[in-house]
DNA sequence: CCTTTACGCGAGTAATTGCTCACATACTCG
DNA sequence: CGAGTATGTGAGCAATTACTCGCGTAAAGG
């Protein structure tokens, strides 16, 4: 019943030691902004940061912890522009505010198509159990916070709780953008009222209640 | 250039070779199964067949080709039952039919939950390219039979191809799904309702046209 | 200074694993 | 039977890769 640790190994305390973390960091990055998950092996990390193996290993207790780091990064950057399009779009009529959150997130998908999906692909793979509850409900969060903003244009909900429509609605958007991201370059114009066609969809069913 | 062949190397002419093609599939379906992709070795595949890695690799180039023909079989099986539901559903009422979809969509992941996400997990991460187009194409075929068979109950779709529909219909299918499925043992009551909701409410939205 | 602690190094280890090849055995057919 | 072909074997090679450890060097601070 060995449990791997994902937590960071040691706090780097000079600042020279913050910057070999950040070194490392960046370079996983682009390592799998570059070469997804075919590259992604501690060594070769280890050599794009300009670091040893070593003191990859001084602060990460294995490679599945500097995964994890880079998820939390990732998922903090969306939950954070999630957040403030959320409270942006709080007086707009719902339908609006929907476009608004689909175009967000499709431009941050497409804007690293490689890197966000490789990411999704560990998220899965990975034994998080409970870890990434704090990011990953963070935007259920604020999907709920638009939801609690719009309720007056919302019908109620039936079957299944707010928090698992919230999840629904992330779920649904991550596998719409997603499929169009892996295949072409750019995003395909009907991808956009797709997405929203989806989620309005979902939330004012009409005749499923 | 390289690319890597993934067609079977080589038919099985006596019944004592087929017999041995089939037991390296049974076992590489039971190996994912029971030890998800972390039992997934070809050592260990033909260990568990009965048979030596030398006669695994006189059929499968790769281990990639193998992965391939587990899909294909699996994609097959799927794509004869749901043709089979989408007729059984062709008089009835669009909402029915739904619903009876996603029931079995249901139905045939919490069959064997581990074996399905390591599958679907494999898929995305081969270099597939076009190569599963026929058994992909092929579910997106009976959607759009699905599609056809209640068009009077449906508006005409001004943004994305009636392909494209389809194909984000078993999207949506497969996420949702998934996601209950990761999780705990059954599937949860709302997940029949919540999937129902996501399909009509994304073929019948309203005021997004 | 000099001791202590933090940081960094990178060759090397151990384990895994995809796959080959030289050889053995079974089957087919004239 | 016997020659040719199909099938089966499994030890072992080669490559990859997560991770360690003994030993340096830089900073801290007394």
């Amino acid at each position: 019943m060995d449990k791997p640790h994902l937590e960071a190994r040691k706090a780097p305390k000079q600042a020279r030691s913050q910057a070999t973390v950040q070194a490392i960091l960046t370079a996983g990055a682009r390592v799998l902004a570059q070469e997804s998950l075919a590259g992604f092996n501690t060594n070769r990390i280890a050599e794009v940061a300009g670091v040893s193996v070593g003191s990859l290993y001084q602060y990460f207790p294995n490679k599945a912890a500097l995964a994890v780091a880079l998820i939390d990064q990732e998922r903090e950057r969306l939950a954070v522009a999630l957040e403030a399009a959320v409270a942006s779009v709080s007086d707009a009529p719902l339908l609006e505010g929907l476009s608004r959150l689909a175009r967000l997130a499709i431009e941050q998908q497409f804007q690293d198509p490689v890197y966000a999906a490789a990411l999704d692909h560990e998220e899965r793979r990975l034994p998080l159990g409970t870890r990434l509850a704090s990011s990953e409900s963070r935007l259920v969060g604020a999907i709920l916070q638009f939801l609690e903003d719009h309720r007056d244009e919302l019908p109620t909900f039936p079957d299944g709780s707010p928090k698992e429509v919230a999840r629904d609605l992330l779920l649904i958007t991550r596998v719409l953008v997603e499929a169009d991201a892996h295949g072409g370059q750019g995003a395909p114009p009907s991808l956009h009222p797709r997405l929203v066609r989806a989620l309005a969809g979902y939330l004012l069913a009409p005749g499923v209640a």
